[in-house]
RNA sequence: GGCCCCGUCGCCAAGUGGUAAGGCAGAGGCCUGCAAAGCCUUUAUCCCCAGUUCGAAUCUGGGCGGGGCCUCCA
């Protein structure tokens, strides 16, 4: 079995095969840091996160690079606006950025490249394509010629002559065609700068990803990903202005995500649609929103709602529900010799899926399988006594565990994970915990008396209140509705 | 206007030629003092029409509906 994924270069699902076997070279576009981010960036930051971490699964050696764009005109108008410098602005949201990835449990890149780090770089790769008669110097601008390079917008599959009459293009003066971008731009009064051969200036906002992406992993390498929304012109640029540059292909395979939507239309600031993950944060669990993102393919839209998080925080739920049973179980029945195979078993299937471009739903849809099967387990009559079957929850538990760090999930203690879920929920309602306790000693009381009828009015008034009651072998626990 | 994507059970969501995963919700049952949780059983022929094929949710054409990119955007 092995990997394929979807190229967007092909258009196709194809087999994996990096250009060193064993070894991954994999760039991703970060963000743009003058704000904080919504869930859209959310997505975009877990799903190649789950993409690193089966590489590693895979036992690839992956070398991951996520870049912070730090010059760029949003970023000095926002700075202007509230009067402090560029770096000031960027340091900031670097920091955002960094904890809310960090609360999100992502896993840390290998490199972290600052745009602002790699002047040198940039004006390297700038010079080499002047050199090459690809790029041009005007009034201290230096602009890419698309027309020199054939394979322009064979990512995006457009065509040239189509776009330029779509005229939505501003033909700037200093261009010799409307399409050409910006490599290197000429400073303005009161902007942030860089000595360069053509003056001062600073560079345009697609040439920085090629020199990192070339800096940490060589002109040509494996992966690179962004959201949909950077096909055109982003990485249609970066492409350009690589090849051009080295003559060789500059990306194997490149990977986009899909856009997180509400109401079915695009999350994004200029329709001022959008969540910050640091809202999010506050009524969800980190994992709830990493199962809700995980739970779709990534490249299908994924509709934000509140109904949609609650339903990952019932399923998510469900996993921690069955692993706590589990962890007790498992806890009172030491470990045998007896050998099971559900364990393994349920990690080919995971595996077939998320070999299959990285299919979490489907990957998902079997874990849930998993549980059902445990459950199941654990419920047959004298159970702890079957030593085969404890045996199979064993290799179910730890299989889970094993693959939830694929998908960054089960990670926390299960009791402690549904307390926390629980005392969270909580403080919506009219009551307390201690409150909540002391019914359950009362109701305990009654239903040693036999008196049903006052057990049964404890255990309504709670519900009124949202509180659901669980008797088990252990004593009576609660949750919320 | 150009290019592209999507339309699967009440809801969410897999499935790209071989006879529809999974979750939530619903129904029946087991368990329970009664419940809850859990378990078992059960619920779709895939927007419409026409074609290709022994066979299509999956391919082709047309239609309807929704969305994206073409300007910064994950």
């Amino acid at each position: 079995m092995s990997l394929r994924v979807y190229n967007t270069l092909s258009g196709q699902k194809e087999l994996f095969e990096p250009r060193v076997p064993g070894k991954v070279g994999m760039y991703v576009c970060g963000v743009t840091v003058y704000d904080y981010c919504h869930i859209g960036h959310a997505r975009a930051n877990i799903v190649f996160d789950i993409v690193y971490r089966y590489l590693k699964y895979s036992n690839y050696d992956v070398t991951y690079v996520r870049n912070y764009t730090d010059v760029d005109d949003k970023i000095i108008n926002r700075a202007n606006e509230r009067g402090i410098t560029s770096q000031q602005l960027s340091e900031e949201f670097i920091q955002a950025f960094d904890e809310d990835m960090g609360r999100l449990g992502l896993d840390l890149p290998t490199v972290q490249p600052k745009a602002t780090e790699h002047i040198d770089h940039i004006i390297a790769l700038v010079e080499r394509l002047i050199a090459n008669g690809k790029a041009y110097a005007s009034e201290g601008d230096v602009y890419f010629a698309v027309e020199s390079f054939d394979d322009y917008l064979k990512l995006s599959k457009r065509n040239l002559d189509e776009m330029q009459a779509g005229a939505r293009i501003a033909p700037g003066e200093k261009k010799r065609n409307p399409m050409d971008f910006a490599l290197w731009k000429a400073a303005k009064p009161g902007e942030p700068f860089w000595e360069s051969p053509w003056g001062k200036g600073r560079p345009g906002w697609h040439i920085e990803c090629s020199a990192m992406g070339m800096e940490y992993l060589g002109e040509s390498f494996d992966i690179h990903g962004g959201g949909k929304d950077l096909v055109f012109p982003h990485h249609e640029n970066e492409i350009a202005q690589s090849e051009a540059a080295t003559g060789q292909p500059f990306v194997k395979y490149w990977l986009h995500n899909g856009f997180v939507n509400v109401n079915q239309e695009k999350m994004s600031k200029s329709l001022g649609n959008f969540f910050t993950i640091r809202d999010i944060l506050k009524t969800y669990d980190p994992e709830v929103v990493r199962f809700f993102i995980l739970s779709a393919h990534y490249r299908s839209p994924i509709d934000f709602s509140d109904q949609n998080l609650k339903e990952a925080r019932l399923g998510l739920s469900r996993f921690y529900e069955g692993l706590q049973a589990a962890a007790e179980v498992l806890a009172e029945c030491p470990p045998s010799d007896v050998e099971a195979t559900d364990g393994t078993e349920l990690a080919a299937k995971f595996r077939e899926a998320m070999d299959d471009d990285f299919n979490t739903a489907q990957a998902i849809g079997y874990l849930f399988e998993g549980i059902r099967t445990m459950n199941r387990l654990m419920a047959t009559k004298k159970f702890r006594k079957k030593a085969d079957l404890v045996a199979s929850v064993r290799a179910l538990y730890e299989t889970f565990l094993d693959l939830g760090k694929v998908l960054g999930m089960f990670g926390s203690e299960p009791k402690a994970w549904l307390d926390q879920q629980r005392m969270a929920a909580l403080a919506d309602l009219d009551i307390t915990a201690e409150q909540i306790e002391a019914l359950i000693a009362d109701r305990l009381q009654a239903r040693q008396d036999k008196d049903f009828a006052r057990s049964d009015a404890i255990r309504d008034e709670l519900a009124e209140k949202g509180i659901l009651l669980l008797d088990g072998a252990g004593g009576t626990d609660w949750k919320i509705k």
